[in-house]
DNA sequence: TTCATGCTTCGATGGTAGCCGAAGCATTGT
DNA sequence: ACAATGCTTCGGCTACCATCGAAGCATGAA
C-alpha cells in the first residue's frame, strides 16, 4: 500500500522535503529525516518501488525526485487532512550563499540564472524537454544563430550530445550542459556579459551591468 | 500523520470498505478487516481521532462513515497511486433480499424508497438537513398540506421531534424519522399506496400499482 | 595505482503497534 | 428485573520493521 510508504515518520520527512519539486541526494535526504545514510538507503529503496519518488544518477551523487505532480498531488492532500486536525508541519528554506545565482558546472551556466535560461528557452519552444533528453527546435536554432550567432555546426562532438538536462546543485533544478550549454556560456564570456570569477577555485560566475540586461532580454522571467 | 493511519492493513480495508459513502456498524467492518471486534474497535478509534471517519450512534450499534468528501477524494487519490505500480483492491457489492426497496422501521418508512425520499425532499428544499438534524422549511409544510393534508399541529409531541434523520439499515444513508416520518407512513397506508406485508413479523411494505405512480410522482427521481 | 566520498547491502537489535482473550459498560428486548 | 447483543477497555503476546554498525561497491580525484 502507498499510504504505508507515507506513514513512516522519516520517509514522510524526506516526501514534504521534496514537495517544492527539487531533487535532493540521498544523503541530503538522511539528513532531512535525522537519520543515518544506510536507513535512508532503504527507505529511499523502497519510495522508488512503490513509485513515489524517481533517482537520478549525477556522479557518485544520487538525486531524488517526486516521480510527478500526481505524488505531488496527493502528498498535498493528505498534508491537507492532517492540518484540519491540529496537526502541522514546517519546512525549512534552503540556506546558500551567494553563488546560488550564477556558477560554472563544469564548462557551462549553472545556479539560478541557468535553471532561469533553460525554464525560458523550454517555455519558448526553444527547446523540447522529455526527462533527461533535451532537443534543440528549428525554432531555437533560428533564435540562437539571431541572437547569439550560434550555428548548429558550432554545436557538433563525436561523443558528447548538443543538449543535456544537468541537475542544478543550488537549485534542485535542470539547467542546460551538452556542447550547446558550453557553447552559450563561452559566447557570454566573448560577449563580455559575463566571465568566471577572478579568485582560484571559485565556480562564481559574474555578470556585467549590460551582460545582466542583455541576458534578461533573453532569458529574463520577469521577476528580476 | 493521516497517512499511517491509511497505512495500516486493517485500516485500510475498514476505509475502502466505506469508500461507498454508506456506513457501517463497527462488526461489519471489523469483519470486512478480518480482525477481531475489540482490534476494529481500537482502529476505529484511531481513525476518529484523525478525522477520517465520524461515528453515529444507532441504538446499540455504531455506525461509521467517512467524514465528508475530502476523505474519500485523498483515499482515491492514494488507490490511483497504488494502481500505478500494478496493486489494486477489488471491493464486493451488497447482498441482500427485496425488503431493501421499502420496510417499515419502528414506524416510518426505510429502505431504498425511504431513503430516496428523504434525498428529494432535501433537494427540492422541503427539509434542511444538517448533520442529524432535520428542519422542516416552510416550502415543506406547504408541500405537505397540498399534497398529503399534513399539518404542522398534527405533528407536535411533547418529547418527540417533528424530523429526525434515521440511519437505513441497507442503504447505509439517512431516511425520515421523527412524528413527521409516522405521519407521512400513516398516510401512506390511509390512501391505499403502501401497507404493511401480511405475514407476520414481516417488516416489508408494499406499494400498490397507483400508490407507486403517486409516491414517484411527489419523490421519484426519475431512475424508476 | 591509491585514497576519499557517496551510497548500498548485510546482520543484529530493539521498540512499537497490531492482535486477541477476557472482562466491563451500554442499550435493547422480554 | 434479567438476559442478550454490540461495543469498548485492559493485559499480555508476538511480529514486523525501522534503526544502526560494519563491510562492500561504485565513482571521482590525486
Amino acid at each position: 500500500m502507498v499510504a504505508a510508504l507515507v506513514g513512516d515518520p522519516a520517509r514522510a520527512n524526506m516526501l514534504t522535503a521534496l514537495m517544492n519539486g527539487r531533487a535532493l541526494t540521498a544523503s541530503e535526504l538522511a539528513q532531512e529525516a535525522g537519520i543515518t545514510p544506510q536507513t535512508a538507503s532503504s527507505h529511499l529503496s523502497k519510495l522508488e518501488a512503490g513509485g513515489l519518488v524517481e533517482p537520478e544518477k549525477q556522479g557518485r551523487h544520487r538525486y531524488y525526485r517526486l516521480t510527478d505532480d500526481d505524488v505531488a498531488g496527493v502528498l498535498e492532500g493528505l498534508a491537507g487532512l492532517a492540518a484540519r486536525t491540529g496537526h502541522m508541519r514546517v519546512r525549512t528554506g534552503p540556506k546558500d550563499p551567494a553563488l546560488r545565482r550564477a556558477r560554472i558546472c563544469y564548462d557551462h551556466l549553472a545556479g539560478d540564472l541557468g535553471v532561469q535560461m533553460l525554464d525560458t528557452m523550454r517555455e519558448r519552444n526553444l527547446v523540447r524537454q522529455k526527462k533527461q533528453d533535451i532537443e534543440l527546435t528549428t525554432e531555437g536554432e533560428r533564435f540562437l544563430a539571431k541572437h547569439l550567432q550560434i550555428s548548429s555546426e558550432m554545436l557538433a562532438h563525436p561523443r558528447r550530445p548538443v543538449c543535456k538536462a544537468c541537475l542544478d546543485w543550488s537549485e534542485r533544478r535542470h539547467h542546460l550542459a551538452g556542447t550547446l550549454g558550453a557553447a552559450m556560456m563561452q559566447r557570454f564570456a566573448e560577449l563580455k556579459w559575463a566571465a568566471r570569477d577572478a579568485t582560484p577555485g571559485s565556480r562564481v560566475v559574474n555578470f556585467t551591468r549590460t551582460g545582466e540586461k542583455q541576458f534578461a532580454a533573453l532569458f529574463g522571467n520577469g521577476k528580476d
